[in-house]
DNA sequence: GAAAAAATTTGACATATATCAAATAATTAT
DNA sequence: ATAATTATTTGATATATGTCAAATTTTTTC
């Protein structure tokens, strides 16, 4: 299995926002690794610096931070999403998040140096990125309004939806955080019906 | 005042982001225009497409939706902040989202056909969208976790933090709506201390 | 496959915030 | 200025969710 073959997933992804040139495919191809984390395995430590971005080909990946000794999830990334700590990652400065593999995970990943050489050479990758982040904007505004204004069952309804490929493979504790419920809340409500 | 002149604060901002060439300067101020909205005004009816982001030089405008017949209230923009309905802007189609002012604005706007005529000829102006939106990530974290991990009197608080410059001419009830909880509750929450 | 560890469920009780109703206070319009 | 409207405060009570403790179930390790 030669270079391009194994990038061939995160190639197509990059085409749904931009037509990708022969160059910019080989640039990708080039930068763009493979590697593997085992079931709860850390992958990032926050007293690091988050130097890479991950993309997940299977597997989960979670992102979470420390809260009075607890581990509050901040969300879940799958198949197809990009997972790094963003304020780390983009202004080269530690931040409070963690990140670890839920499950065995697949994924690639590009070094923030790779990325910018990329942002400086290509501009539809600067294209790619905006286009891509604002996908994720109205996830965080609607997920906003899901916390604000819905009980704690509606809450877990609406991530049962958000997650719908993954959420039964993410362990009650960690949906609890992710929530902003007690775990025993969330059994209760799990318990209903 | 020359056309110049009236967007000399705009481009100072987008000069904190990327270098702007002479012949971007002048695009900038061909398609960028001033606007004003009286206290209380409809920026933008959630029946229309939002077809204009404005950038704010004076004044506050609040971003809100309606729930059961009541206006939820999603953020508030001060100075030197762009405004728009994320979604209706960016994918051209409706959303929820109503624009109002909550007292007398100045502001500049650029229509969406105009910023994707930048997008398309100037590649730095994807790098200034990429990188101002990376800023505004940070925020929505930081209000996620706000919002699950603490009490309304601390959600008060913070709200004071990040508007610290506008949150005192902001009505109650439009902040109770923000921050999740009911005017009655922040009532009592300003009245202990 | 038994023992240990970790995750989930269940129970009793406490508390922050919501709800509903009414009283003031502050703005806006005449 | 006065009236009318709107915004804010205060009070009494209800309820969802939290807290603490223990029991059970599931997963991991040897």
């Amino acid at each position: 299995m030669n270079i391009i073959n194994t990038t061939e997933n995160i190639l197509a992804h990059f085409e749904k926002f931009i037509e990708l040139s022969e160059k910019l495919k080989s640039e990708l191809s080039q930068r763009i690794k493979p590697i593997q984390f085992k079931k709860g395995e850390l992958v990032l430590d926050a007293k690091h610096i988050c130097t890479k971005s991950y993309f997940i080909n299977k597997g989960i990946l979670r992102t979470y931070f420390i809260k009075n000794g607890k581990e509050i999830s901040e969300y879940f990334s799958g198949t197809d999403e990009w997972v790094n700590s963003p304020k780390s990652f983009m202004q080269r400065e530690k931040d409070i998040y963690y990140i670890d593999a839920i499950e065995t995970t697949e994924a690639y990943f590009i070094n923030v140096n790779d990325l910018v050489y990329l942002f400086d050479n290509f501009p539809e990758m600067e294209r790619y990125a905006r286009l891509s982040m604002g996908t994720v904007f109205g996830h965080f505004m609607e997920r906003i309004t899901s916390i604000r204004f819905t009980s704690a069952k509606e809450r877990y309804i609406h991530f049962q939806k958000t997650y719908s490929n993954i959420y039964h493979r993410i362990p009650l504790g960690m949906v609890a955080s992710y929530l902003g419920i007690t775990q025993e809340t969330l059994s209760r409500i799990r318990a209903e019906k």
